[in-house]
DNA sequence: TGTAAGATCTAG
DNA sequence: TAGATCTTACAA
């Protein structure tokens, strides 16, 4: 399968948060173990207009890998207990990201078991902390860029855009009517935090 | 230096 | 529905 290069990146972040549904994450371990897992849900954040971006403030100690190349790991700690991954968009100087919030796990399930130490499958990476949690995703992968060989992302199978659904974000109270989610419907791995309109009610990137 | 809030998850 | 648990940001 092909490995995405750093061209795939440097597309709007909406845009992208669209693209990367289907599209295969892959971390090789520091212990040697290898986990995949297609992505199924994620959430555009800009710095510019979006007070619920981490960057809307200006640059900080915790958010300046938002201003780096696109295609850099942005992973960060929130709640006392769950690490929070995101992919950097936009050009260097400009403060964008996707949070990926849901995957469909492809390899290193049993791996996946123990590090979340549940058995249902389903329940390993259907919210952005628990697929941090499986993968092994921690805070020393912040700033790692997407074309090394410990993290990157594979072409996958490509979802057509009749199932790519749209919705409001999830789990924040600013800017919380912009519809910046994307998740493919009826995919039984994404989150179920609260239930996003029918299909279809609001136009995607592609659809249009 | 202290304090409050937070892009969450799980058990009860 | 509330508690866990800790980093960051901001105010004093």
């Amino acid at each position: 399968m092909g490995k995405l290069g750093e061209d795939f990146f440097t597309k709007p972040t909406l845009l992208l948060a669209e693209l990367l549904l289907g599209k295969v994450f892959v971390h090789n371990a520091a212990d040697g173990r290898c986990y995949k897992g297609r992505i199924v849900e994620t959430e555009a954040y800009l710095a510019e207009g979006d007070e619920a971006c981490h960057a809307f403030r200006g640059m900080t100690k915790r958010n300046k890998v938002m201003y780096g190349s696109p295609g850099t790991l942005y992973v960060y700690f929130t709640y006392g207990c769950h690490n929070l991954m995101n992919i950097v968009t936009e050009p260097e100087g400009v403060a964008g990201a996707v949070l990926i919030r849901a995957m469909e796990p492809m390899s290193g399930i049993e791996e996946m078991k123990k590090n979340r130490d549940i058995m249902r499958t389903v329940d390993l990476m259907n919210g952005p902390g628990k697929l941090t949690s499986a993968m092994d995703i921690t805070l020393e992968h912040n700033g790692l860029s997407l074309s090394s060989d410990t993290v990157y992302l594979e072409e996958g199978e490509n979802f057509p855009p009749s199932v790519i659904s749209s919705s409001k974000r999830i789990g924040i109270t600013k800017s919380a009517d912009l519809f910046w989610r994307r998740y493919i419907a009826g995919n039984a791995f994404v989150s179920k935090s609260k239930p996003g309109p029918p299909p279809g009610k609001k136009k995607t990137l592609l659809e249009s």
